[in-house]
DNA sequence: AATGAAAGCTCTTAGAC
DNA sequence: GTCTAAGAGCTTTCATT
């Protein structure tokens, strides 16, 4: 389900927390020190400041972004999934159990859910929906490129 | 466009690998002396197994993962678009330059694109669909919940 | 590949503005 | 909310197995 609730006011960000995110975003594992640098604040007031951010929720989480394809998983694929009638949660708990599912959504519309999928090879496409299509139809779209990859939403 | 071309041979893991990057999947900040422990080794040999997975590839970054929410942006879309005949390169320019596109792919199919939209309001949906529906017709869906957030995938 | 010990940095705490 | 200063803690190097 969903993580959690949304707060109650969106935080705000003036321009050195803009500037934190964004080298954050970049790479996570910098030091403080070199943040610091970066935004132009002493170590302490640059530690205190990335810690308020996890404090308010605006910072989920620190973590690595793994390339799927230095682990062999050489196609991704995003399928549309509707269930038919009465196997909804059913369904949510197929997805939610195989591993190769990396992402999904419940979405408004015809198609329930719309899920991202890691696959080591065509065949695999076939043997995984295989698991989902007693309970629902699915319609499935290769990924053959990105021309966004996850980035920062705007910070104003 | 796709970031890079995939390694040659995709990377072997073994056990202390997998854990070290569930470690660092869920705390990309925690020191090395703290995942050292969790895998049970020194923390030179840990320090020297995470650079050893960047240099593979494994790890593409070490990033952030911000709460949307936290930030006002109280709506989330996918949305499916499909350039009209001649447009695509230009539809493909416009969704990257609207920063609320937080992620794009190329897929194979009918809808050309699909993406996911961050929105502060349902009508800022109308507002930034309308600079793409003069090149390209599109299909909306809103997020109403998230089964499953990113995760890793398999790493057998 | 992994380890332990030591040097060098980095982080945090404390106290002041 | 920010700073400096100093002690605590962490990371890295290197010799060793």
């Amino acid at each position: 389900m969903t993580k959690r609730l949304a707060a109650a006011a969106p935080a705000t960000l003036d321009e050195t927390d803009r500037a934190l995110l964004a080298a954050l975003a970049a790479d996570a594992r910098q030091p403080v020190s070199e943040l610091a640098r970066r935004v132009g604040l002493s170590a302490p007031s640059t530690a205190e400041r990335v810690r308020r951010l996890e404090a308010q929720g605006v910072i989920e989480r620190f973590t690595v972004q793994i390339d799927p394809r230095a682990l062999g998983f050489t196609l991704q694929a995003i399928v549309r999934v509707k269930p038919l009638p009465g196997q909804l949660h059913l369904v949510e708990d197929v997805i939610r159990r195989i591993p190769e599912f990396v992402e999904c959504d419940k979405v408004t519309g015809d198609d329930c859910f719309i899920c991202r999928l890691y696959l080591h090879s065509i065949e695999q496409l076939d043997e995984i929906l295989s698991k989902v299509t007693e309970r629902a139809e699915t319609s499935t779209a290769i990924v053959k490129s990105t021309p966004v990859a996850r980035r920062l939403p705007p910070l104003g």
